[in-house]
DNA sequence: AGCACGCCGACT
DNA sequence: GTCGGCGTGCTC
């Protein structure tokens, strides 16, 4: 006994230990670690509750010494976690990430977690129950509570709140002590369908193409496959060999609201092994989620990119699919693409990795070609042949309202056979530009400074940059007329003018106003499948469809896409061009696609209507190389913001002499955001570590300058919009 | 990033 | 004489 105590007593002293911990701040100038001492176990990975100045904070413990490195060490005020929230690899992971993209390294932990459990001091918490257990069966009881306690003995242990509901007699139990409270983490019901897995029978093509994967040497490929081959199966005969060997695989898709039926369907393919993870569950239901991966109670992950972060202990295959989509980079801190996070956690487990696409990106397409990836091609479509593509030269045709006589007579076509017909018109709203005619006036947001869209269901009008929504009084605030120049189309006001020209026809509209709410993908998708004829949408109608009765896709102002000066409009308006053509011909009907176009020589087009990738590739490369653009060169975009237009300008101009030894661009101004002017600089480089070197010298540079001026940091943006 | 400290103008 | 504006500087 006294020996115990005495070890008791050298533990305490000997369990003083000084934590560095990072702090909850996002902020570059606070990356770096403070000390604090600390007389309760803690390991490398838990969360704290340290002072800072005159606040309280989380921090999150980045390592454990036994003696202080500074001097005025105040102490942690609690211990959050008993086990550490993230374990080596993803410790690592995030230095490693934070590092590439230089961000700060809290900011990296932080996307890593789940909500619930992020080191933050606004508090999703985990949501908990009572359950009732057994405790103690022999104790004595009347008749009646034996009776009770017999009719649900079988239960246990059970929510109390049922057992409640079941027998009135339950109070004296606990009393009693026969049965027990105890905490758990509530489950949200997440509703399992019992989905008839469709049946499938391998092409050739397929069956080669995943004895390719299966027995390549390679760590990397890239399943280039036409819309339509059958890709999705590949994934799904993949991910179960790799399941069969007892290990883990992450499936990662753009946007689940997009793809309800692809999760359907692996879903049906691996009942109850599957962790589905993306941006509509709430805290609660991503914590659990989560925490079915880290109790490896799941061995597969279907989920969009944040998903890429969970804490896998064998991971055995990571599947990406559609991997040139834009939604995998992320746009706020850590601006990281989901593609590098990919490589990294493949290299540490020693997995295979598939892109997959119709339409790869040039980035990976272009490694692929190299043979830094490996290629695997799927050339033919399951159903019939490829949809057939009708450019519509809109210099010389016929228009009305928008609609070219060719399509207009296809749509007709179409819905007299009753099949399905699908328009895209990538601009939402209904008049993109309101203009006053006595004076010329625009409407523009006061904290974008862009033009405002004019909504005419709820009578607004909306800025698209920030979202905000301005009262319309028809009347100009400069000269007072009420009479306004009404110029282009939205898909509001197509949906409108397709309702009086096909009277009879039922018409979805799908865009990002009419998918605001929850579900609203699916349940739009659900209505155009079962009773829609035509289906009108921004670029999102473009991604994942699989109909088998639509014979007609039109695509409006499909130089829209291409008149932009950004380097990579070309490649996102052929993405956005072949894969909207594969949304039709997928069942037994022929499909054809109309697009309207003033440009029907440019290569883009040429390429689109041979469904010719690789003539497109093979063009855009060479301009890539003469503009020295990505992939021949990294870039990295740095945005400075102010009050003051002429502050941002100078803080860029001497960033950008700073930098005088690397090619930048700029600075140009840029939309306002927050009633802030913004000032970009791009800077391009061939070599990636040097880039990465001298940005965080930037960064450093910049906090010496102690100004009021942000610097805004983005690694390899995603093209050079806004 | 926040929050305190500090130094100036316009109020009871 | 004080309340409050926001410029600067520090936080283990």
């Amino acid at each position: 006994m006294q020996s115990r105590r005495l070890k008791d007593k050298v533990c305490y002293n000997y369990c003083m230990s000084y934590i560095n911990v990072y702090i909850e701040h996002n902020s570059l100038a606070l990356n770096t670690t403070f000390t604090y001492a600390c007389d309760q176990k803690v390991e490398v990975g838990c969360r704290v509750r340290v002072p800072f100045g005159a606040q309280d904070l989380i921090g999150f413990v980045e390592s454990v010494d036994v003696l202080p490195k500074v001097k005025n060490i105040k102490s942690v005020l609690e211990v959050l976690d008993t086990k550490p929230l993230l374990n080596e690899e993803l410790m690592t992971l995030a230095h490693t990430i934070s590092q590439n993209y230089v961000c700060s390294v809290i900011s990296v932990l932080k996307t890593m977690l789940p909500p619930a459990l992020r080191p933050s001091s606004i508090e999703h918490k985990i949501v908990y129950e009572d359950w009732a257990v057994l405790n103690d069966e022999t104790v004595a009881l009347t008749p009646k509570q034996k009776e009770a306690f017999a009719s649900i003995r079988d239960q246990l242990p059970m929510k109390a709140s049922i057992l409640r509901k079941k027998i009135s007699l339950s109070r004296p139990l606990f009393e009693k002590g026969v049965l027990s409270l105890e905490k758990r983490v509530k489950e949200s019901v997440v509703p399992m369908e019992e989905i008839e897995d469709s049946s499938f029978v391998l092409t050739e093509e397929q069956q080669a193409a995943i004895e390719n994967i299966e027995k390549g040497k390679n760590t990397v490929y890239l399943l280039h496959g036409v819309t339509g081959s059958g890709k999705t199966e590949v994934f799904l005969q993949l991910a179960k060999k790799v399941l069969s060997e007892g290990k883990q695989v992450l499936f990662l898709v753009p946007e689940i609201g997009l793809t309800p039926m692809m999760i359907q369907r692996v879903k049906a393919r691996f009942q109850t092994k599957i962790a589905i993870y993306h941006s509509s569950l709430n805290a609660q239901e991503k914590y659990e989620q989560y925490q079915l991966v880290k109790e490896n109670k799941v061995s597969i992950v279907v989920g969009t990119r944040s998903s890429v972060f969970m804490p896998f202990s064998n991971l055995g295959l990571i599947l990406m699919d559609e991997e040139h989509d834009s939604s995998y980079k992320q746009d706020s801190m850590p601006r990281y693409h989901t593609r590098d996070i990919v490589m990294e956690r493949a290299k540490f487990h020693h997995c295979k990795v598939v892109l997959s696409s119709a339409t790869p990106s040039l980035d990976s397409y272009a490694r692929a070609y190299k043979g830094v990836y490996q290629l695997v091609t799927l050339t033919k479509r399951i159903s019939l042949q490829m949809p057939k593509i009708h450019l519509v030269d809109m210099k010389t045709e016929q228009v009305e309202n928008g609609l070219s006589f060719s399509l207009i007579n296809a749509i007709q076509q179409a819905l007299a056979k009753h099949q399905q017909v699908i328009l895209l018109l990538n601009r939402r709203g209904y008049l993109p530009v309101v203009k006053c005619t006595q004076c010329e006036e625009t409407f523009t947001c006061p904290d974008c400074g862009i033009a405002l869209t004019y909504h005419k269901k709820e009578d607004l009008l909306m800025c698209h940059c920030c979202g905000r929504v301005f009262y319309f009084d028809h009347t100009c605030p400069k000269c007072h007329s009420h009479s306004f120049y009404r110029l282009g189309m939205g898909t509001e006001k197509l949906e409108e003018n397709l309702q009086n020209m096909f009277p009879k026809a039922y018409i979805v509209r799908m865009d990002a106003d009419s998918t605001r709410k929850k579900n609203a993908h699916a349940k739009l998708l659900k209505e155009f499948e079962e009773k829609g004829d035509i289906l009108v949408g921004t670029q999102m109608v473009a991604k994942g469809l699989d109909y088998q009765r639509v014979s007609v896709v039109g695509i409006l102002q499909a130089d829209a896409s291409l008149a932009r000066i950004d380097y990579q409009s070309a490649e996102t308006a052929y993405s956005m061009l072949e894969q909207a053509s594969g949304r039709c011909g997928r069942g037994q009907i022929e499909g054809n696609v109309y697009i309207q176009t003033f440009e029907p020589d440019h290569y883009v087009m040429r390429s689109v209507i041979q469904h010719d990738y690789f003539s497109f590739f093979s063009k855009e490369m060479k301009y890539r190389h003469l503009g020295m653009y990505p992939p021949y060169v990294y870039l990295c975009t740095v945005i400075y913001q102010d009050k003051k237009e002429e502050n941002a300008l100078q803080t860029a101009q001497e960033a950008k002499a700073y930098l005088s030894d690397l090619k930048v661009l700029g600075p140009i101004s840029i939309s306002m955001r927050q009633q802030k002017a913004r000032v970009r600089l791009v800077i391009k480089s061939k070599d990636k570590e040097l880039l990465t070197q001298r940005v965080w010298q930037l960064v450093h540079h910049h906090m010496r300058l102690k100004t009021t001026v942000k610097q805004d940091i983005n690694m390899y943006p995603f093209g050079l919009e806004e």
